[in-house]
DNA sequence: TATCGATGTCATCTC
DNA sequence: CCGAGATGACATCGA
């Protein structure tokens, strides 16, 4: 990849990581559910739940297709509800109280941690409609309905979390065959795309209502319940929870009274299948979907390669010796701007000592402490030798000294051309006819190949000192060292000319490298960048899977509480005539539909009124 | 022979 | 204003 497509592909992750915050905001999460704490005690609870849904397997034929009607009827609630439950079969089923235990033990979000505030897309996920008046299998399974794609979203981050953490396989599958290939029989997948429903004895009358092991002790009515002009107690039952504060504590202050309120009465679109009882969380659910729909069109739009990225989280974590930060080399941004800046005051400081040696005045930016050759003995020496570099894709290595080590022979070059005919003093090249084959003289001859066209110049015009002491001396030792010649004009004018190219030659080098630097560390600004944009998308699949588990917890606690209540004669309630919903003070009360639907109804214009 | 990377050089600007 | 450094543009070489 070029440098100039990652800058791009920067900007882009740089957008990207707004918009997942934005998304988690939106979604109520605070960051704190990022935690790894957090999200192992999920894992676990994921593990449960996936052996208790291995059982929904055999849905997997027709749901799909029922999912994709679900996702027709509604696009706003997404949701399908069990059109009956069990009536009181299930009696020995858990008690509200441990029910709502069990939601606070596994609640990601912490014990401190609130639910979204924006109440009205969990009042929304309430359904009131079903498509299917299947029996349902599980209480769990009608939290799935209508939810998901038949592509399974979930399943697909699963996927990508997983070939991810695989690293090294399967470098060349795309994001979007990995994003799209849900393998069948996982039982998450398949337990997120049924849609069996939860069957409700709808022939229920009931005025009031009771629920078996509740203690009274707790507060009846919310404020917001009891505002409501159709209030009264023989329609508002109280159904608390024997430890309230369970409740209080997961949802803590947040106002959560609509959560259970269905959208629409139930039993209106679908005349066979009875009322249901109503999702409550499928409307966020949706948003997470809708979320994860679009994390996965930027992944794909924007090349995100889950190998790559994975291959480059394994490099920020593991801080191998493959690392790229190349601060600890010497091309790196921070040595070599630092002495780059530093020129200056380093060459005024080396002129204090230039009497000891040149080749440190010779050191201009990016010399180092290797440099050691006597650079009076070598012509045309700049002063630059960077020590070896992987990044290094040029070499700044001079000439003159590289020509001693054969190996290296290659990387100098001698750039004799545009040298004026009389510049090249051939007289002072030995005749080849003369020169003996003698290793002296082949060095010799081969040192003088290598010499600059400025220090064939020198030489031609007699200059009576080094190329090396013309550019880097000071100027004041420059001038001094020219008062001490009878220099004629000629010479003097080819001096400065030395100076001044071999100033900028060494100029040229060192901007090149600062150059390179500046590349590789936007390189590697690119690859951080991609390491945090794949963390971000690891933590948002986390974050939504925990999300769901939520949901699904909240869901079966409600069927499990709603399908226990009965009336005083020992009958169900109908789910299409009456909703459970949660009061700010943690309790749990029995109220008609219509005024439930109103509540939501309230409740949701809030947060769009918010977005606006 | 064309191409490309490395390097040197010049012109110009900035400090 | 001068000197030095920085840098874009161009030329040249060699692989």
């Amino acid at each position: 990849m070029g440098w100039e497509s990652r800058l791009t592909a920067a900007s882009a992750d740089i957008d990207l990581i707004d918009i997942l915050w934005r998304q988690d905001i939106d979604l109520g999460a605070g960051r704190e559910v990022f935690d790894y704490s957090h999200r192992q005690k999920e894992q676990d609870v994921d593990k449960e739940l996936q052996d208790g849904g291995e059982r929904e397997d055999t849905w997997a034929g027709e749901g799909a297709e029922a999912l994709a009607r679900d996702l027709l009827v509604d696009g706003e609630t997404g949701e399908s509800f069990p059109a009956q439950v069990p009536g009181g079969e299930d009696q020995t089923a858990l008690s509200l109280e441990k029910c709502l235990r069990l939601l606070e033990v596994t609640c990601p979000f912490g014990e401190n941690a609130q639910f979204p505030a924006d109440v009205s897309s969990i009042t929304e996920a309430v359904p009131s409609e079903s498509e299917s008046p299947t029996l349902q299998n599980s209480l769990l399974s009608p939290l799935l309905t209508g939810t998901e794609s038949p592509f399974d979203l979930e399943q697909q981050w699963q996927d990508l979390m997983s070939i991810m953490e695989m690293q090294a396989m399967e470098v060349n599958t795309s994001a979007s065959e990995i994003l799209y290939s849900a393998p069948p029989g996982d039982p998450l997948s398949t337990n997120y795309s049924l849609a069996p429903n939860t069957p409700i004895n709808q022939n229920v009358s009931l005025h009031q209502a009771s629920l078996g092991g509740c203690s009274q002790d707790f507060s009846l009515f919310s404020p917001e319940v009891e505002s409501l002009p159709v209030a009264s107690s023989s329609t508002l039952l109280p159904l608390v929870p024997s430890n309230s504060t369970s409740l209080n504590s997961t949802f803590g202050s947040t106002n959560l009274a609509g959560l259970f309120f269905p959208s629409q009465l139930n039993g209106t679109a679908n005349d066979t299948s009875g009322p249901e009882l109503p999702d409550p969380l499928g409307g966020l659910l949706d948003e997470a979907m809708l979320d994860e729909i679009s994390l996965m069109d930027l992944a794909i739009e924007e090349g995100f390669n889950p190998v790559q990225a994975s291959q480059l989280e394994e490099e920020f974590d593991s801080d191998s010796g493959l690392s790229l930060d190349s601060s600890h080399s010497p091309s790196s941004l921070s040595s070599s701007e630092g002495s780059s800046s530093s020129s200056s005051s380093s060459s005024s400081s080396a002129s204090s000592s230039a009497s000891s040696s040149f080749s440190e005045e010779g050191a201009v930016g990016y010399s180092s402490d290797s440099e050691t050759l006597d650079l009076e003995e070598a012509e045309g020496a700049v002063g630059y030798q960077p020590e070896y570099s992987k990044f290094c894709r040029m070499s700044y290595q001079d000439p003159s000294q590289l020509s001693c080590l054969p190996y290296l022979e290659h990387v100098g070059h001698n750039h004799t051309y545009n040298m004026a005919p009389s510049a090249l003093d051939s007289a002072d090249l030995p005749p080849p006819s003369t020169l003996k084959k003698g290793s002296k003289e082949k060095q010799a001859d081969f040192l003088d190949k290598q010499m600059s066209r400025d220090e064939h110049r020198a030489r031609a015009m007699k200059i009576p000192f080094t190329n090396d002491k013309i550019i880097n001396l000071p100027v004041e030792e420059f001038n001094e060292l020219l008062s001490k010649y009878q220099l004629s004009e000629a010479q003097l004018s080819l001096i400065r000319d030395i100076r001044r190219r071999g100033k900028n030659k060494m100029a040229a080098q060192n901007c090149r490298k600062r150059k390179l630097d500046t590349i590789l560390n936007l390189e590697r600004d690119v690859e951080d960048l991609q390491r945090d944009k794949a963390r971000l998308l690891r933590e948002k699949v986390e974050f939504l899977r925990s999300l769901r588990q939520m949901k699904q917890k909240v869901q079966s606690l409600y069927q499990e509480v709603f399908g226990r209540l009965r009336d005083e004669n020992g009958r169900p309630y109908s789910p299409s005539q009456y909703a459970l919903q949660y009061a700010g003070d943690g309790s749990v009360l029995l109220i008609p539909r219509t005024m439930a639907d109103q509540q939501a109804r309230r409740q949701e214009r809030k947060p769009k009124d918010r977005r606006k």
